[in-house]
DNA sequence: ATAATATATCGAAACATTTGAATGTTTAAA
DNA sequence: TTTAAACATTCAAATGTTTCGATATATTAT
């Protein structure tokens, strides 16, 4: 499969910053936020907070704490309904960490 | 600018397993070891540990112990030549690292 | 064998992360 | 406007990570 993908001002040597690489792969390293994430496999749109909390097996602050990480990460994109929150992937954030690994390779 | 970039195709049979994924994520969660990774962009073949001393203002063991965990990670094969070390990258492990991570999206 | 070089392991200090109880905030319904 | 539900924040304990000095091990040259 080949993705053909936009990323803003993208220099030759550095796609995206090594801050941001270490954010993002510190947030996807943890197992209840890979579940969180593997949810998406599932479920395409988006993911309520209500959700995770049920397929989660954790106090409702470290449910939080967790999605605090991926949003701060910019993996998980919030929206609030009401009094309800939802996520959603940030795929243009993903396909650039992506990228990047990619870019490791020859 | 636009990048084409090859994504290995996610199969339900070979895909990772969760702990190796978190162990990947965390090994990539570190901007000592990112800064490791980052030269296989410029020194496509391998690098020699020499090098990477060199490379990172950090005492010897801490190189050490950077990279541990990324051959415990199995993202770098780590080759003896004689009293020397070699790394080069694992790329089917990172392949597979990032056929993951597009899993994740539709 | 002895010395020198390259790398690993141990141990401890400093620091960061995870977790949940308690509590705070926001929103919507009654 | 009182109440309830959804979510965030604070704090502290437990646990994990990073770092380096000291020391161990392995390989090679002398």
């Amino acid at each position: 499969m080949y993705l053909f993908i936009f990323v803003p001002e993208f220099k030759q040597g550095d796609s995206m910053d090594s801050k941001k690489i270490e954010k993002i792969s510190r947030a996807i390293s943890d197992p209840s936020r890979i579940q969180i994430l593997q949810q998406f496999r599932k479920k395409r749109e988006c993911l309520h907070c209500s959700e995770i909390h049920d397929m989660l097996d954790l106090a409702q602050p470290s449910i939080s704490h967790h999605l605090k990480q991926l949003v701060d990460a910019d993996i998980l994109l919030p929206e609030k309904e009401g009094r309800n929150l939802k996520y959603v992937l940030n795929k243009p954030v993903l396909d650039e960490y992506i990228a990047f690994l990619s870019s490791l390779q020859a």
